[in-house]
DNA sequence: CGGACAATTGAACCAATTCAACCGAGGTGG
DNA sequence: CCACCTCGGTTGAATTGGTTCAATTGTCCG
């Protein structure tokens, strides 16, 4: 039987991408291998150890368990070292509704940071291992370290902007769109923290694909047939090949192209600049 | 002609709910009306007053008219003291996506405030007043005030719960969900801030509404014909009355299943303990 | 008044759902 | 070892909810 540290750190990535030694699971920030895409990126190196003294050491968490419950008020925050998590909420009728996709290197519970329950919960689809961050040390050390605290903002931003553009994806009537949409947005994420940005192994079930983009399973599983036979993926399994991500991105639509003036629309002047974003 | 305040006040309310002596436009934190549903909330009164010295005045903000746009650089947060901004975002194929609206007492621009330029824009559906907070200022006086940084993080937080919402709502192929969840939406957001929970009115076109909802402008207009024909809403124009809020909430889907333990209360932890979730 | 725009309604069409059968992989138990 | 079951995934055929196209009304505003 194989030891359980290969799943976890090779989940998400295909095979050729493995790097058979990094065993990042008991690694502090200094010496941890997300710790350029993470929430220490940029501190300086006496910021990010006091971050790492921090942590109260890492968590496993197998597949199919619970990180965190609706309902329960957390203390702290997660940063995802490895594996992927899903983030649910119920539904009164009692199935679940999948919010999102949790990566490496990504920051699980913000969404609790200043409440005192979370509405969501976080379940593991791929054995994970986690660092916690109790939230009032955090903080306490934001309050200190105005970079940790800009880097805090800019990750809140992010989980927001995230969730806007699943917003324009989802239930636009276009089940293409928003499977292509998703993949080349997991892609990117994963690119982003160092991965390949066009070979990738989906974690989730096409169930919680569907029940992500608000589509039945069959059109996930339709679409991936029809991207497939158009040549713009390779999909084997769980297995996913990005062979033409200009067609990919053409019907995704493209949301973030937000960076063009648009005719029609008045001007208030006073105080905005506009200054030309160039195109 | 009726002097301008008059709408600016009143746009989002019915007639009934009017306050007319309310001229929230220049006042400060301490006085504003507005001060136990913003950014303040909370803050001992030193505090307040201190947060209100940092606002660079208010700013009227026309209908139609931009507030910030995509890819503008952000300076400042936003809290909106009147009127109703939605946000947008431009796709490539030249149309704009409604992400979301934002109601008096809510802030903006949180979604820029660690990043270099902001992707999405906000437009003034009905003339708006804002509090410009320069970011740098609120950022330094959060390390000094433990509870502003406490309830910048909740403000944040309830921002992405809000964009959580929408996804389970959008796109569930149900557009008399969508419909029903949003105005559920609006009304508790709008009771959370003081106003009445059963009748408002609507600040935003059909049009927004359904390129919000993914779904198209007949469809909305059906819907609305639907729900009143079923007795459930009084529909004049954008004058809305929620006639029957359970037999809303049952065809909403009722997305957070955790929340029904709250009436009245769209947000986690609105500053009530919500300790044991039954269920 | 006339033009532009918001909203509503009707009819035809189409994409995605639903219901159903089927396949392969994995696990279990006789 | 094979029979049996379950589960995730794929495919087919029929149905439907929402879109699209089109026409109508009403309202605001120059």
């Amino acid at each position: 039987m194989p030891p359980p540290i290969i799943r976890i750190d090779t989940a998400y990535l295909p095979a050729v991408d493995r790097v058979p030694g990094a065993s990042a699971a008991t690694a502090r920030c200094p010496d941890c291998m997300q710790r350029h895409f993470c929430l220490p990126q940029g501190l300086a190196s006496d910021e990010m150890r006091r971050l790492g003294n921090l942590l109260s050491g890492s968590r496993s968490i197998p597949r199919h368990t619970y990180l965190f419950r609706a309902g329960d008020s957390l203390d702290c925050v997660y940063v995802l070292k490895s594996g992927v998590v899903k983030l649910v909420w119920a539904t009164s009728d009692g199935d679940e509704q999948v919010l999102g996709f949790c990566l490496p290197g990504e920051i699980l519970g913000l969404e609790a940071l200043g409440a005192e329950s979370c509405v969501n919960g976080a379940v593991a689809i791929e054995t994970a291992t986690v660092c916690e961050l109790p939230i009032a040390a955090l903080e306490q050390m934001c309050r200190e370290m105005p970079r940790l605290q800009h880097r805090l903002h800019l990750l809140f931003a992010r989980q927001i902007v995230n969730s806007h553009m699943a917003l324009t994806v989802v239930g636009k009537g276009n089940a293409e769109a928003g499977l292509a949409s998703l993949l080349l947005n997991l892609a990117s994420r994963l690119k982003a923290h160092g991965y390949s940005g066009k070979e990738f192994n989906l974690c989730m079930s096409r169930t919680d694909i569907a029940n992500y983009l608000g589509i039945a399973v069959e059109t996930v599983s339709r679409m991936f047939t029809r991207l497939r036979q158009k040549g713009v993926l390779k999909v084997n399994k769980r297995n996913i090949v990005i062979l033409d991500p200009d067609y990919m991105r053409a019907v995704a639509g493209e949301s973030p192209a937000a960076m063009r003036a648009r005719p029609g629309c008045v001007y208030p002047g006073q105080g905005v600049r506009a200054r030309g974003f160039e195109a």
